[in-house]
DNA sequence: ACATTAAGTGATT
DNA sequence: AATCACTTAATGT
């Protein structure tokens, strides 16, 4: 594994890892590609690695039965997917899909390794813990979002949230794709952005709306 | 030029 | 806030 993997894996993640941990990732772990609108995981698959997300941004939704999904966070660089470290206890199915919202880098790595880093290396147990807390504030967030929050307010979030983990005040989406990841109907999304835009928030573009008020 | 997909809108519940 | 039914606009072939 070359030298960039690991200036990114030192410089992104937020406990800096030991040289040696960076070390032991790089040896065991398997630097992916992931494209655009490909599933990185799927709801009730076997998840057997954790993922170092190195560049881009994942979407995290759930879904019931009748196949209503609902985005509950994103990941960007220097996050993993928490939900994957409870697998290492046992081996679960996976409650959630996670898909790459554009085009992204990941470093997977075996659960199998878990347990020896977490003892060996202090800065892993940390970001472990550290990402398990950030998550379920995530979790939080998203509950009171879900709520208490009316629909012209959750869109607002949502297209700042998304803005903000892209780094780009210009996101490439449709109404469509709005309306599944808040689990409404695209009428009623074209209609708030409408508002929004009448209120000088937002531009809307085909395929394109910029964020004007961040 | 035509078909397809995305977005806008009035009326109704 | 959801749904229907329809229109208009943008884009692909």
């Amino acid at each position: 594994m070359d030298n960039i993997i690991k200036e990114k894996l030192k410089g992104f993640f937020t406990f800096q890892f030991e040289d040696e941990l960076i070390n032991e990732i790089a040896n065991t772990g398997e630097v992916r590609l992931i494209k655009a609108g490909e599933i990185l995981m799927d709801i009730n698959h076997h998840v057997n690695f954790v993922p170092f997300l190195l560049q881009g941004v994942f979407k995290v939704l759930s879904e019931d039965k009748n196949g209503n999904e609902i985005v509950m966070y994103f990941l960007e660089r220097g996050d993993t997917c928490a939900s994957t470290f409870i697998n290492f206890v046992n081996t679960e199915k996976s409650k959630i899909r996670v898909i790459a919202e554009i085009d992204c880098e990941v470093v997977l790595v075996s659960l199998d390794h878990f347990d020896n880093w977490m003892v060996k290396y202090k800065s892993f147990r940390s970001y472990v813990i550290e990402s398990y807390n950030i998550r379920i504030k995530e979790m939080i967030e998203a509950i009171d979002t879900l709520a208490f929050m009316q629909m012209d307010q959750r869109l607002l979030k949502y297209l700042r949230d998304r803005a903000q983990v892209l780094r780009e005040t210009s996101i490439s989406t449709t109404h469509q794709e709005i309306a599944y990841d808040l689990n409404t109907s695209r009428v009623v999304v074209s209609r708030l952005l409408k508002q929004l835009e009448n209120e000088g928030r937002i531009i809307l573009n085909r395929n394109r709306i910029e964020v004007i008020d961040l």
